[in-house]
DNA sequence: ACAATACATAATCTCGAGATTTTATACAAT
DNA sequence: ATTGTATAAAATCTCGAGATTATGTATTGT
C-alpha cells in the first residue's frame, strides 16, 4: 500500500518526536493505547512497563499521569494505572457530546473561517476523497484513517474557541480508539464517501445549518453501525465508564 | 461569617485529603493558582516549590504535569512550567464555549433529571438565595462563590453525560480563576440573583428552551462586566491565550 | 468445606543525587 | 555602542534505591 509522499510527510511531521523522554513516552503510549495494543483494563505497571519502553519507573509514572488527562487511563490512589475500560454506554456519550460540539465548532467555522481555511478544507476532502474512492468499500486502514482525522480537524480549523478545538481533539482521540478497539474490518452500508460529500459542500456553501445538522447525523450514525454488533465487539475490559479526576 | 454547619461539612468533604502527596500537592497546588496567590505566567520552578510544600522535586513535578490537564499550567519542553497566562480573548473563549455546553448540560438535566436532581437542585438554589441575600450587594466572598458552585453543579447533575460534565467542570474551574485574578471586589450593577431566580424556575417548570436561553445569557453577561472593566485588571500575565497540549 | 487471619511477595509511592539542557554573565571584536 | 562568543550558574530532566501500601498465599479455626 503506497502513499503519496506529500501525505507521508505530513504523517511524519505530526509524530515529531519530543526532545524529552517523558513526552516521548506518553506519545507512544498514548497510541498504544489508541492502536487498542493496549486493551482496556489492563493494568500498568510501572515497573513492568520500564523495561519495555526502556525508561526508569519514574518517568513512566510522569507518561502515564499525563495520560490521566486524556481520560485514557485511570488512576487509583495507591493502586497503580489501568487502560481506562470502554463501555457502549461510554461511546454512546463520546459520540453525542462530539456531535454537539463538532456541529457547534463548525457552524462557527462557517461564520468565521477565511479562504485559507477554504483551500485547507478543499485539499483535505479532496485527499479524503481519494482515499475513499482507493478502498473501495474494503475496511479502514491507518490511511484512510489519517485522511479523515485531517478532514475532520480541516472542518473545525476555522473556528476560533481554542477550548471547543481541545475538547474535540480528545473526544475524536476517544471515539478513534473504540473504532480500532472493535476492529471495524466490516465494511459500512452506509455511504460514508456520500456524508463527506453533504458536509463538504455544506461548508463551502457557507450553509451553517445544514452543515450542523449534516454532520451531527454523520457521526451520530458511526455509533449506530457500532450497537447494531452488539455489546461483544468490545473487548472484555469491564464494563464501568471511566471516571473523571474530581 | 458564620457558615451553617449543614454545609461546613459539605465543605469539608469536597477537600477529602488524598492519601498520595502527589495528589495532595496537586489539590494544593490548583487552589492557590485558582486563589490567585500563584499569578498568571510566574515560572514554577521545582526547586523552590519543593520547599514550600515540602515535597520531592519529582513528586513537584508529577503534580504540575497533573496541572497541565486542566490547563492551568503550561509545560515547555526543556524549559520548565509556568501559569498559565491569562488575556480577555481567553476569557471570552471560555465563557462562550461554557455557556454553550452549560445550556445544552440543562436541557438535557431537563429531560433525564429525575426526583432526586429536583430536591437537590431546590436545596442548593435556597442555599445559594440565602447568600445572596445575606452579602446584599456586597462584593463576592468565599462562601457565596462556593454556593454559586454547587447551584451549577446541581443545576448539570441530572445531564447523564458525564463528558460534558467533566468538561464544564474544568470551565468553570477556568472562570472562577478569571474571577479571583480580576478581584471581582465591585459589586455587579445587574441583579445576579433574579438570573439565578430565572434559572431555578424554568428548571424546575421543565421548560428546555427557556432555561437554555436564560443561563446562556447568565453566563455570558458576566464576561460584558469584566470587558467593561477593560483589559489591564487581568494581571500582567501575558497576553497569549493558553496552548493546549498537541 | 468455608471463613478469617497472618505472613510473604509484589507493586506503588517517594526521595536525593547525577546528567543535560537552558539561561545569565563576562569578555572580546567589529 | 552593539554584536557575538565563551564561560559559569541555575534549572530541568532522568535515574536507581528505600519506605509504604496493596495483593496473593498459606495456615488456622469453626
Amino acid at each position: 500500500m503506497s502513499h503519496p509522499s506529500d501525505l507521508e510527510s505530513a504523517w511524519t511531521m505530526e509524530v515529531a518526536s519530543p526532545r524529552t523522554l517523558i513526552q516521548d513516552v506518553y506519545q507512544r503510549l498514548r497510541a498504544d493505547i489508541i492502536g487498542g495494543e493496549l486493551q482496556p483494563g489492563t493494568r500498568l505497571r510501572a515497573e513492568h512497563l520500564k523495561s519495555i519502553y526502556n525508561v526508569s519507573g519514574a518517568t513512566m509514572r510522569e507518561a502515564l499521569g499525563l495520560l490521566v488527562s486524556d481520560a485514557l487511563v485511570i488512576a487509583r490512589e495507591q493502586r497503580g494505572f489501568i487502560v481506562a475500560p470502554v463501555s457502549l454506554e461510554d461511546l454512546a456519550d463520546i459520540t453525542a457530546t462530539r456531535a454537539t460540539l463538532e456541529a457547534h465548532a463548525v457552524r462557527m467555522a462557517i461564520r468565521q473561517g477565511d479562504d485559507e481555511w477554504e483551500a485547507n478544507l478543499s485539499g483535505a476532502f479532496h485527499r479524503l476523497s481519494r482515499a475513499e474512492e482507493r478502498r473501495a468499500g474494503a475496511s479502514a486502514d491507518d490511511y484512510w484513517e489519517a485522511c479523515n482525522k485531517k478532514f475532520h480537524e480541516a472542518l473545525v480549523a476555522g473556528c476560533q474557541s481554542q477550548w471547543t478545538r481541545h475538547f474535540l481533539t480528545i473526544l475524536y482521540r476517544q471515539s478513534e480508539r473504540y473504532r480500532r478497539i472493535a476492529r471495524f474490518n466490516a465494511p459500512p452500508d452506509r455511504d460514508v464517501h456520500a456524508e463527506h460529500v453533504a458536509i463538504y459542500e455544506a461548508a463551502i456553501a457557507r450553509d451553517e445549518d445544514r452543515a450542523g445538522e449534516v454532520i451531527e447525523l454523520h457521526i451520530n450514525s458511526t455509533l449506530e453501525v457500532l450497537r447494531g454488533l452488539g455489546e461483544d465487539v468490545l473487548g472484555s475490559g469491564g464494563q464501568s465508564s471511566p471516571r473523571m479526576r474530581a
